[in-house]
DNA sequence: CCAAAAGTGTTCAACGTACACCCATGT
DNA sequence: ACATGGGTGTACGTTGAACACTTTTGG
């Protein structure tokens, strides 16, 4: 007798399923007013109120309602917890290992979410809600620091190849506001002409005809995004990195202009 | 008042857990005996017995038992279905569309494995398993032909910058033979002369001191993976792509599993 | 005028690709 | 001898990093 196929009956009642979050934003303050000269990444933790793990700091989520789809599950934990809606939402991973909870078992399939920076300096929290820095957490409970540190390698490493900055500046903006925002995710700096250069050609960016005036140098030409935001809700191939090969190569099919 | 913390409490009981997983392998023949010039990605399907979609061909699985890990579900599916160890098994993604199963609600975490081209044509299935050329699937149950889309991708994603063809050779082979498998599974013709360097400075592979003869040309020198198997169960964010920078600050760029 | 960021140009090394060519074996 | 794949050499175009240099504002 072999197991049956996928969708099937129910599952063990043992089994919990929860939808948890990891929420970034991108702040300047050190959240008590005093402004750093680099932004950095901020992600909002809810205190637990109850064991396991009383009183340490969790990811908020919570357990999946029978009739929302498991992105809405993340996306309105998200509102609730900060009162914000996601620019940008995407799924990380199951995470469904047996010790995860000292009691239950739980299997935790975990979202990451970006948020605007300025929306999120306004907002006001709840009692049990913090902003922390990425890089300065307290004891987190659960697995949920292996999972923050997870989330933080894949906005990373996805930063690099689609354009959810857009995420955390405004309708336009410019290069440099733009190579801040890649300056404080990557935590390096980058050289202002390459950069550049390798967003023009990028194909993500427009030009605008206006200037940002203000600073005390040459004024900035404004730009933006040539596509709306990014909700990879569905996990499509196609990664549309807009190439195409200079010389050769006609090779047959559709070959998807994959990444790695 | 807000969501509560992530591993919590229990779920709503009409949200079913499942674990399928989509293996594949590679095969020369087509099936009945007559050998194909090249060899193809085959995949293991079972055909449904009852409702919804009875009698459609639908991807191994099965509800999550409430003692074994996620992986360990997706392995033994996998063993129960073929008879056979995964070289490799990675987790693909979490399915939870509300309308994935017309009268039940089902969460299926979905794992992709590979298993030997040796051993899978070794095996005797079941009467209710068949394999499937990946490219003339049948009607699938359910989502079932979305996921194998995007698994297919993952694994053409991953073989660039991985040594997953490990799964499809002995434990020595020649550089032909490893070239044949990509060729295969990206569907493509590669360079040999490009090929062989790009795989030898990888740092990926080990010359030996043996040759394969037999061929009526010149023998080829055959080579040994310098690690053994992937098996990247915990989503590390090191890829540990083993690059020596030539000159300047070790950039690692690495590229993300996972889609758009 | 000076500081500072905006923006342009140039050089160089690394890397992928195409392709010519030699090597060693079986028949 | 010759066909066939194993294996090496090389030339070229693209890309990315480094960095010199010009432009335009505010003070």
């Amino acid at each position: 007798m072999q197991r049956s196929t996928t969708p099937v009956e129910q599952t063990d009642p043992q089994v919990g399923l929860a939808v948890s979050t990891v929420i970034f934003t991108l702040r300047a303050d050190d959240g008590f007013g005093a402004t750093d000269p680099q932004p950095g990444i901020w992600l909002p933790l809810v205190r637990r109120i109850r064991e396991p793990y009383d009183g340490l700091w969790a990811l908020p989520g919570g357990p999946l309602g029978a009739a929302e789809s498991l992105a809405d599950a993340a996306s309105s934990t998200l509102e609730t917890t900060t009162s914000l809606r996601p620019r940008y939402l995407e799924q990380l991973y199951a995470f469904g290992d047996l010790d995860r909870s000292p009691a239950e078992r739980v299997v935790s399939i975990v979202y990451w979410a970006l948020v605007g920076s300025d929306e999120a300096k306004r907002t006001r929290l709840g009692q049990n809600v913090r902003w922390f820095p990425a890089d300065a957490l307290p004891p987190l409970a659960f697995d949920h620091r292996d999972i923050v540190e997870y989330a933080l390698w894949r906005l990373r490493n996805k930063l690099e190849y689609s354009h959810i900055a857009h995420a955390f500046l405004g309708e336009t903006f410019t290069l440099s506001e733009l190579r801040e925002v890649h300056e404080a995710v990557l935590q390096k700096q980058l050289d202002p002409a390459n950069f550049r250069r390798q967003v023009e050609s990028s194909g993500l960016v427009l030009q605008t005809d206006e200037l940002r005036t203000g600073g005390r140098h040459r004024p900035a030409r404004l730009y933006r995004w040539t596509q709306p935001v990014t909700r990879p809700e569905t996990p499509s191939p196609g990664r549309s990195t807009s190439r195409r090969p200079t010389t050769s190569t006609p090779t047959t099919r559709q070959q998807s202009e994959e990444p790695a």
